[in-house]
DNA sequence: AGGACCGTTGAATCGTACG
DNA sequence: ACGTACGATTCAACGGTCC
C-alpha cells in the first residue's frame, strides 16, 4: 500500500470500513487521497406524509441518520467531518460534497470557512424527477454538487480533454443532464424494496471521478452508503476507501463492488450520455420577448384572432388555454397544432407562422 | 398609497430611491411588499484592499485581512440587509436572491439563519455562457437564485397555472434555460460599454414576477442596478420600489422604465388556477338544477352509483354525505374530490364529468 | 416479435377557507 | 385561535402484460 507519505501509517485502499466516518478518517494519514466525494445526510426535515393525486403514498427520507435537532447541529456535524476530511485530504486534491437547497448552504459556508477554494458548483439535472404533487412549488428537478480544491493555491487536476470528450467536444458545462438511479441499477432487497433510499446514479459519479482523478489514484467516499462511489472507482480502475456507518449498507456494498468488472483504461473513457430532447414551449418565446404578451394572433384565413397573455396562454373570446387548446376550440376541432395555425402579423400585412419564431430558439441547448 | 398597514409611513411606489438600501429600507413601513428580488453585488477584493459592496474601505487598512474576514465582513452585510428586507416584507410576501457559487452560499445560510423558509433553489441556465478560457474548471454555465417565504409557516403564494401555461402544460422545473441579457436589451452607453456588468434578462425577471405577484402588487428591489426588476414589473402591471445607491446606474434605470409601455389588462391577466377560482357548493348545482335531486351519478369506471338528494348530499347503499364523503368512502380512499369523481349520464351513455356543470355557474358574481 | 397500455416510483422541507 | 371539511394535485422512465 504504496501511498503513506512516510507517516507510517498505511492506507486502507479498496476496502470498506464499517464505523463513523469522522473516528475512522481520524485514523487515515494526513494527505492520502487524491480526490473525495461525499453525499452527507440532507437533514430534509420531512413533517407529515405525502401522496400522490392517485392517493398513493410517497415513500420519502425517513431514516434516523438524516434527522438533526436543528441548523447547528447540523452545522457542527458538517464542520467536524469535512474538518477531517480536509485533513486527509492531499494537497493537490479536490473535494465533491452533493445536497439539495435543504443542505447545500450549509455545505458550501462551512467549505469555505474551512480554507477549502470552491472550484465550481455543478448542477446535476435530474431527466425523471418526482413532481410537485401538491402545486404549490417549482418542481425541485436538480442537486447540486460544489467542487472544490483544498486551497486557493492548490495545483489540483482537472480532466479538460476527457471532460470535452464526454460532451462531443464542446467544453463540459456547469449542469449535468442525468436521470435518476432506477429500473435494474437500484438495488433492493427480496421483496424489491430499495436498498437505500438515495442511490446515486453510477453515471454521475463517472462523471465526478473521471474529471478529477487518473487511474490508480485513491477516491475516498464518507458516507458510501450502497457503494456507487466504490463501484465506479473500480470500474474505472482507481482505488477507493470507503465508509459507511450502517453495517448493512457496507454488506450490500461490498457484494455490489465484488461484481463489478475493472474497464480497460480506453474502455473508461466511454460513457453512455443520455442525449436531451428538446422541446419549446410557447411561453418561453413570451417571456424572451419574441412574442411578447399582447400580441394579436390570427390564423391563416383571419377568420379568429386571439391575444397572448404574459404566461403563455393565449385568449380568444372567453377561451383561455394554451395555443393548441384555443385553436382546437375556435375550429371545434378535437385537436390543433398551434405552433402552425396562429400567425403574428408582420409590418406589412405578412403574416408569420408561430413555428417560424420557434426555429430561432431551436439551435440552443 | 394605500399599503401603509397603519404605520403612518407611506410607500414611495413606482420610484427610484437613491441611496444605502439599508437605510432607506430602515425608512419603509414594516410588512410593505410583496415580493424582493434581490441581486446583490459582490465586490469585495479578494486580494488586496478590502472594501465592503458599497465600496467604501474596510478599517485598519494596514491589517492583514485574511480569508475568513473577507468572509466575515460579507456576512455581516448580508445580515444586515436581509434583516430590513424581512423586515420590510409582507407576513406572506417571498423574496428572491441571486448569486454565484462565490457568494450564495453565504447568502442561503444568512437565509435560513434569519428564519426564512427556502420554497425552491432555481438554477438559471445560461444559453450563452462564457467559456472558461483556461480549460482549468467546468464551464460556469449558470446561476443560482434562492427562493424562500419570511417563514415555514407563510401561506405564500405561488401562480402554479401560469407557471405550468408558461411551460406547455407541464410543471416548471427549478432549472430555467435563459440566455444571458444582450443584443439590444443591454443598456450601453455613448461608446458602446456596458452600462452595468452583471444586467440580469428581462425574461429571468418576468418568469420571477410572474410566478409569485399579481398584478397591482409591490416588488422591492434593494439593488436595483439598471433597473431590470422594476422595467419588468411595470411592463406586468405590477408595482414596484427600486433602490439603487448609484446615481448614474440610478438615472439609467428612471429612463429605461419610463420607457416601458405595462401590458393591457388582458394581457397582464394570467390562467387562474382553481384555487383562485371561486368555490361553488355543490348544493348550488342542485338548487338551480343544473344537476337535479334524484339524478344517479357514477364514478368514470361505472363501479359505483349514488343518488343525488335535494339538500346537495349523496347517498350511496347506506353511506350519505358530501359528493366528497362519499367518493372517499366507496374507495376506501383516504379523500377524494367529487367534482372529478363523480359523473352524470348523459343521453347517448356519455359520462360527464361534474366539474363540467360547475363551470355554468364559475362566471357569476 | 413488437407496439400499446398500464402500474409503479423517485432526497419532498407539497393547504386553506370557513365557522 | 382552532377544528372541520372541502377539494386540488403528477412527470418521466422503467418493466411487465396483453394483443
Amino acid at each position: 500500500m504504496g501511498d503513506g507519505v512516510g507517516t507510517g501509517l498505511d492506507l486502507p485502499l479498496d476496502k470498506v470500513l464499517v464505523g463513523d466516518c469522522i473516528a475512522l478518517m481520524r485514523q487515515l494519514p494526513p494527505a492520502s487521497v487524491h480526490a473525495i466525494f461525499a453525499d452527507p445526510p440532507y437533514n430534509l426535515q420531512l413533517k407529515g406524509d405525502l401522496r400522490r393525486p392517485d392517493d398513493s403514498l410517497v415513500d420519502g427520507v425517513d431514516e434516523a441518520w438524516d434527522r438533526f435537532d436543528d441548523l447547528a447541529a447540523y452545522d457542527a456535524f458538517t464542520h467536524e467531518w469535512l474538518t477531517e476530511a480536509r485533513r486527509v485530504l492531499r494537497k493537490d486534491g479536490t473535494i465533491w460534497v452533493i445536497g439539495s437547497y435543504h443542505n447545500i448552504f450549509r455545505l458550501g459556508t462551512a467549505l469555505q470557512d474551512l480554507g477549502f477554494w470552491v472550484l465550481n458548483d455543478v448542477i446535476w439535472r435530474k431527466a425523471n424527477p418526482m413532481p410537485n404533487f401538491r402545486g404549490r412549488r417549482f418542481t425541485n428537478a436538480h442537486e447540486t454538487l460544489i467542487w472544490a480544491a483544498r486551497g486557493a493555491e492548490s495545483r489540483y487536476r482537472f480532466n479538460y480533454a476527457a471532460m470535452k470528450s464526454l460532451n462531443e467536444e464542446v467544453q463540459m458545462r456547469s449542469d449535468w443532464f442525468i436521470p435518476l438511479c432506477t429500473g435494474a441499477e437500484r438495488l433492493r432487497d427480496e421483496t424489491g424494496a430499495k436498498l437505500h433510499p438515495t442511490q446515486k446514479p453510477e453515471a454521475l459519479l463517472h462523471r465526478v471521478i473521471l474529471s478529477c482523478t487518473q487511474p490508480g489514484e485513491v477516491v475516498l467516499d464518507p458516507f458510501l452508503g450502497t457503494g456507487t462511489t466504490a463501484a465506479v472507482a473500480r470500474r474505472l480502475g482507481r482505488r477507493y476507501i470507503g465508509l459507511e456507518r450502517d453495517p448493512a449498507y457496507a454488506a450490500a456494498a461490498e457484494a455490489r463492488i465484488d461484481s463489478v468488472e475493472p474497464l480497460s483504461e480506453s474502455a473508461a473513457l466511454v460513457t453512455a450520455g443520455k442525449r436531451e430532447q428538446k422541446r419549446i414551449p410557447f411561453g418561453h418565446l413570451v417571456e424572451r420577448g419574441l412574442v411578447p404578451a399582447g400580441t394579436v394572433l390570427v390564423d391563416r384565413g383571419r377568420r379568429w384572432q386571439a391575444v397572448v397573455a404574459a404566461d403563455g396562454s393565449i385568449r380568444c373570446g372567453r377561451a383561455q388555454g394554451s395555443i393548441h387548446q384555443v385553436g382546437a376550440l375556435v375550429q371545434e376541432a378535437p385537436s390543433c397544432n398551434g405552433w402552425a395555425f396562429w400567425h403574428v402579423e408582420q409590418p406589412g400585412g405578412r403574416l408569420r407562422v408561430l413555428d417560424e419564431f420557434r426555429v430561432a430558439l431551436q439551435g440552443e441547448g
